[in-house]
RNA sequence: GCCCCCAUCGUCUAGCGGCCUAGGACACCACCCUCUCAAGGUGGCGGCACGGGUUCGAAUCCCGUUGGGGGUGCCA
């Protein structure tokens, strides 16, 4: 039998981190395995379910790099309405689930009343009710017994069935909840291996007992993820966190580094080599190696594998990536020259950590003048008393001298000498000059790109009026 | 309240009874390299929650405690 597992999100947000490591964890684990990959769309909920979301989350595993093996064609509960229909049928006729007109605040005062702890009482299991508008329909679980999971990642988890309240397969609007979707579906598509977070373990027992009762045949073997946790250790949540991957891939996150970060939440190769290509993590991906506690995200450690994932880029790669950052860049297009871009490549690379930042770190070279930083200006050059002399010398010597990095190296080096300051010294207000910043890519390659004349113009520029 | 899960450096992890005076990574600190800033290199800081067992031997197995988390919907 072919290993086939799902990955089945609910279109009520975008996609969220952790139903990206979700999907991510049951596409690896399909893919190490010649396994299939599908996808399913659980919106049951036709209030809470958007439908122009399924797009944005196609769209979300596209980018992410997660292929489906059954694209064009997944399954939209939504559209399936009448099959889950039949089985309530079938599970009332069985008696195996029964009508229920209680009230939410009704179960609550009779709990009160009793003492007893909340959930459903069973109050309608043996009141005959008939299926209406205005009643659900409740799986009557056993009274006595247990349920037992064997977890590939948790171990044998078991469940007392007495703990198991009886509860709600069908709404009163006649449309069904996840729990039996979800049986009858895994079941039907012939899914062999369910991997999905730990917060639906405890819905795993209600999930085995409806496929039992309606014949779904052997169930699938389950691992159930550790959570991701945020700040304080608790569940990722759209308040506190930035979950959205949408948010990362705008923020200039590549996926590749996106997929290697969160493959590490919960998992680790055997080799203990973190950062490495997609198909290396797919070779090293076992089950058995996820482990079972909690995962805090860690936004500073995402950031130093995309930067690892960024250096790894050739030019012509990075300046693809970069496309629809350098586009919202201050510069008019026709002022971007893509060879300068290239050759400056390189050392953008070791510099930045999200393609966000690319632009900022080139800019200088396609600005017809820098964006001249105030602070930088008034370190380097307006309370540097040594500025305006060394300006003044570079622009005398950069008029004549070979219009190389090496050159000019050597001639700011001299340049620095004659006035008693060291190269660090001595280049600092020329950079501020030229790229408006104290910080930035190595200074000499930038000159010899941005040509003898920008050169000495923009260091002219930087000269007080009274000196210039 | 009840049910379930979890427990190694701040964080992600290696470890599946002796190779552990617990290894790696991120972050942090120092130094080196160096035209700034990075990158890179070297070194440092820092952890088996606690208490009982089992065993010749426990981070590893068992029990308990404590702590954390999840679930408890006509959400999924």
């Amino acid at each position: 039998m072919t290993t086939r597992v799902r990955f089945a999100p609910s279109p009520t947000g975008s996609l969220h981190l952790g139903s990206a490591r979700t999907a991510l964890f049951n596409w690896l684990f399909a893919r190490s395995v010649s396994g299939e990959f599908l996808i399913r769309i659980e919106d049951t909920d036709a209030e809470r379910s958007r439908p122009e979301l399924i797009d944005q989350v196609f769209a979300t595993l596209d980018w992410l790099g997660l292929d489906w093996d059954n694209r064009g064609d997944e399954p939209r509960q939504s559209q399936r309405a009448e099959l889950y229909r039949a089985a309530v049928e079938r599970l009332l006729a069985a008696g195996a689930a029964y009508a229920c007109d209680c009230e939410r605040s009704a179960v609550d005062e009779r709990n009160a009343a009793a003492g007893r702890p909340p959930g459903y009482d069973g109050h309608c299991r043996d009141r005959d009710l008939s299926v209406g508008p205005d009643t659900v329909v409740r799986f009557a679980t056993p009274d006595t017994g247990s349920v037992d999971i064997d977890d590939v990642v948790r171990g044998r988890v078991s469940f007392d069935c007495v703990n198991l309240e009886d509860f709600v397969i069908a709404r009163s609007d006649g449309s069904v909840t996840f729990l039996l979707a979800n049986a009858i579906d895994d079941a039907e598509m012939g899914i062999t291996h369910v991997m999905r977070g730990e917060d639906l373990l405890n819905s795993t027992p209600k999930a085995l007992l409806l496929r039992r009762a309606l014949d779904g045949g052997e169930p699938p073997i389950f691992a159930h993820l550790p959570l991701i946790v945020g700040e304080g250790r608790k569940k990722l949540s759209k308040r506190r966190d930035d979950v959205a991957v949408e948010n990362y891939r705008d923020a200039g996150y590549l996926p590749e580094g996106m997929v290697n970060y969160l493959a590490l939440l919960g998992w680790g190769p055997k080799d203990g080599v973190e950062v490495r290509p997609t198909a290396e993590i797919i070779e090293q991906f076992s089950l058995e190696a996820i482990n079972p506690s909690p995962a805090g995200f860690d936004p500073k450690k995402l950031a130093h594998v995309n930067a690892e994932k960024l250096r790894a880029l050739d030019p012509e790669e990075l300046l693809a990536r970069s496309e629809p950052f350098l586009a919202a860049a201050p510069w008019g297009a026709d002022d971007f020259d893509r060879d300068v871009f290239l050759a400056m490549a390189p050392e953008v690379q070791s510099r930045v950590k999200t393609l966000a930042e690319v632009p900022d770190m080139v800019d200088f070279l396609f600005l017809p003048q820098p964006l001249m930083d105030e602070g930088s200006v008034a370190k380097a050059i307006t309370n540097n008393e040594l500025a305006v002399p060394l300006l003044g010398a570079a622009i005398e010597r950069f008029g004549s001298v070979e219009w190389t990095a090496e050159a000019l190296h050597a001639a700011t080096l001299e340049l620095g000498e004659a006035h008693g300051v060291k190269l660090g010294k001595a280049q600092a207000p020329i950079r501020v000059a030229v790229t408006g910043r104290t910080v930035g890519p190595p200074l000499f390659e930038a000159l010899e790109l941005l040509g003898r004349a920008t050169t000495i113009d923009r260091l002219r520029r930087a000269l007080p009026p009274a000196a210039g």
